[in-house]
RNA sequence: CGGGAAGUAGCUCAGCAUGGUAGAGCACAGCGUUCGGGACGCUGGGGCCGCAGGUUCAAGUCCUGUCUUCCCGACCA
């Protein structure tokens, strides 16, 4: 291509609605602009990187017997009744009516209507193993879009679906795309983790997330470098520390806290430290009203309540539910006399003389013990943090950040027994199969290679995704000499099949150093006046500082080594 | 949905406390000088000051409503 006649809407200044800084470089370098919230335009530069995260994609799937299908965008209420996600989905899932009233949604992933699919074609054990996959726009409604197309509400994503006849077959699909999910990310050039995740809104039983590394991603990984564990932090397990404890009772007394709400004031009140404290939550679900006890100074993870607890919904009760229950207000609720169902963690086993709220205003208990009160269940309730026990080996646990770029799950039965997907065996017997689905960001991913490798001049992108594989920008188009040598490169390469661009604009050099830096092409080549005195061109590499003088003569052979290097990394 | 901020030229923003000719830099067009890291000079085009009401002789500026965008929490590829 030549950047003449290519369009490419650079821009300087910093664009005030991004904060990110994948956000930012997209727009500055001319790779997508947006239209609404969440809703982005893919501009050439942007989409040429797009199409080359599909392909990889889409090879690796391939040569996994996956089958590439695309299905509709608008689907009918019926389906999403059928699964009963049409009630359980919530408002992410973009509902609207057509002219005849028929109630239809956008799509925010493809379950109902590839099983629907499935379940109407596939009648014998002979047809499966089968797994579908498309590359797909997704609509959802996102609550809060945000980082440009990292949480776009529109965005495109590769999603497969795989059948299987039992178990062990669901198994074995599930490992083969946890292999071309590892295959397409190295391919993509990333440094990543596959974590346990938990499997939220789509269900099933278990599931990995795959996460790139990057300390502006929105989710946080807890890992143990002994073992190798390593999830999500909001599944994220805590090893358990035991102790011995003097099985003591009713030790306790009152004391006044005036005012004292917070973990924090009530221990720099009573002059003790936070986990000498017992930090007692009310919260409100669809089971009813429960109390959730934790150490002082550690949190509840909600979603780690919600899968133990088997709940459809948790929410921190109201004030006026917690007065109401404990009889105290918001800041003094605690075990003792209370009535609701208590859990609390496996930590407040081994609590001693602790200090509680007295379920009255301004109204401490201190010399509490664990027999004080009585607990419905102890278990793992609480937000992993970094130097937390492994829950797998001896090890300490550590926090990084990364950015969720897939996500695989096992589905079991949930939807072939929802929507009657079945078969028949060998013994002619009627079987529901057993699903898996597997997604990936597509355009997520070109977002997060621009978090994960950039500088203060711009992008720097793996080969394997950048727009273009190599610059060629003569310094001087005036200067016939270099024009007609640029040409020449620029064809060569062609010829070899190198993705090039030629910076041909009659620009000043600094302007074109700046554009060619800014969309993170690994490869420049320059060819100036002055080496060219010497029968020299320039060669450098996008992430390094020195350029290398290279005889032109060498020049083709030298950039197609050096692009065949960068894209097997 | 709750909490916060912002909407003025294509972009980044000033002007608004105290109402009175709509501004700068960048970008864009023309001419000239420049030409190895976002050049300089001159000239020029460009604005329903988010939208709708209101107050006023007069509103970008004050008041009310509304829409949009962004940031902080709950969702997720």
């Amino acid at each position: 291509m030549l950047f003449s006649k290519m369009f490419i809407p650079t821009v300087k200044e910093i664009p005030k609605e991004a904060e990110v800084i994948s956000h930012k470089l997209m727009l500055r370098a001319g790779f997508i602009r947006k239209l609404a919230s969440g809703i982005y335009t893919w501009l050439p530069l942007g989409l040429r990187s797009l199409r080359k995260v599909e392909q990889i994609i889409r090879e690796e799937m391939n040569k996994k017997g996956a089958q590439e299908i695309i299905m509709p965008f608008v689907q009918p209420k019926e389906l999403w009744v059928e699964s009963t996600r049409w009630e359980k989905y919530g408002k992410e899932l973009l509902r609207f009516v057509d002219r005849n009233n028929r109630e239809l949604c956008l799509a925010p992933t493809h379950e109902e209507v590839v099983t629907d699919l499935v379940r109407r074609e596939v009648r014998s054990y002979k047809e499966l193993p089968l797994t579908l996959y498309q590359i797909q726009t997704k609509f959802r409604d996102e609550i809060r879009p945000r980082f440009g197309v990292m949480r776009g509400r529109e965005f495109s994503m590769k999603d497969a679906y795989s059948f299987d006849v039992d178990e062990a077959g669901a198994e074995a699909s599930y490992k083969e795309m946890y292999e071309a999910y590892v295959n397409i990310f190295n391919r993509c050039g990333f440094r990543f983790g596959v974590v346990e995740a938990d499997s939220g809104q789509i269900g099933g039983s278990f599931s990995h997330e795959f996460m790139v590394l990057a300390d502006t991603g929105e989710d946080v990984i807890v890992s143990c470098d002994t073992c190798g564990y390593a999830a999500n932090l909001e599944r994220a397990e805590v090893g358990i520390i035991e102790k011995g404890v003097a099985r003591k009772k009713d030790l306790h007394k009152r004391v006044p806290t005036p005012g004292q709400r917070k973990i924090e004031e009530v221990a720099a009140f009573l002059g003790i430290p936070a986990d000498k404290l017992l930090k007692t939550m009310v919260y409100n679900t669809n089971q009813g009203i429960i109390g959730v006890l934790v150490q002082g100074g550690r949190e509840i993870n909600e979603t780690k309540l919600k899968n133990l607890l088997h709940l459809d919904f948790v929410e921190l009760a109201s004030e006026s539910v917690i007065e109401e229950t404990t009889g105290g207000p918001l800041g003094f609720s605690g075990p003792i006399g209370l009535s609701i169902p208590l859990y609390a963690d496996r930590d407040v086993m081994f609590m001693e003389d602790f200090v509680v709220g007295g379920n009255e205003r301004d109204v401490h208990i201190v010399s509490v013990n664990i027999d004080d009160f009585a607990v419905k269940d102890f278990c793992d309730v609480k937000v992993a943090v970094a130097g937390d026990k492994c829950p797998r080996c001896e090890g300490r646990l550590n926090t990084t950040r990364g950015i969720e770029v897939g996500h695989i799950f096992k589905l079991g039965l949930k939807y072939s027994k929802a929507m009657n997907a079945a078969f028949l065996d060998k013994e002619g017997k009627e079987q529901l199969m057993v699903m898996g689905c597997y997604g990936i960001g597509v355009s997520r991913i070109v977002a997060a290679a621009i978090e994960q490798g950039n500088d203060e001049n711009g992008m720097i992108l793996p080969a394997a995704i950048a727009p273009f594989e190599v610059t060629v920008l003569p310094v001087n188009t005036t200067h016939a000499e270099s024009l007609e040598i640029a040409h020449a490169v620029y064809k060569g390469l062609l010829d070899k099949g190198i993705d090039v661009l030629l910076d041909d604009r009659d620009e000043r050099p600094g302007v074109k150093f700046k554009d060619c830096d800014l969309m993170g092409i690994p490869l420049r080549v320059t060819i100036g006046e002055r080496g060219l005195k010497e029968g020299l061109v320039e060669i450098k590499l996008r992430g390094e500082k020195e350029s290398q003088k290279i005889r032109k003569e060498d020049i083709i052979e030298k950039v197609v080594e050096h692009v065949q290097k960068l894209k097997h990394l």
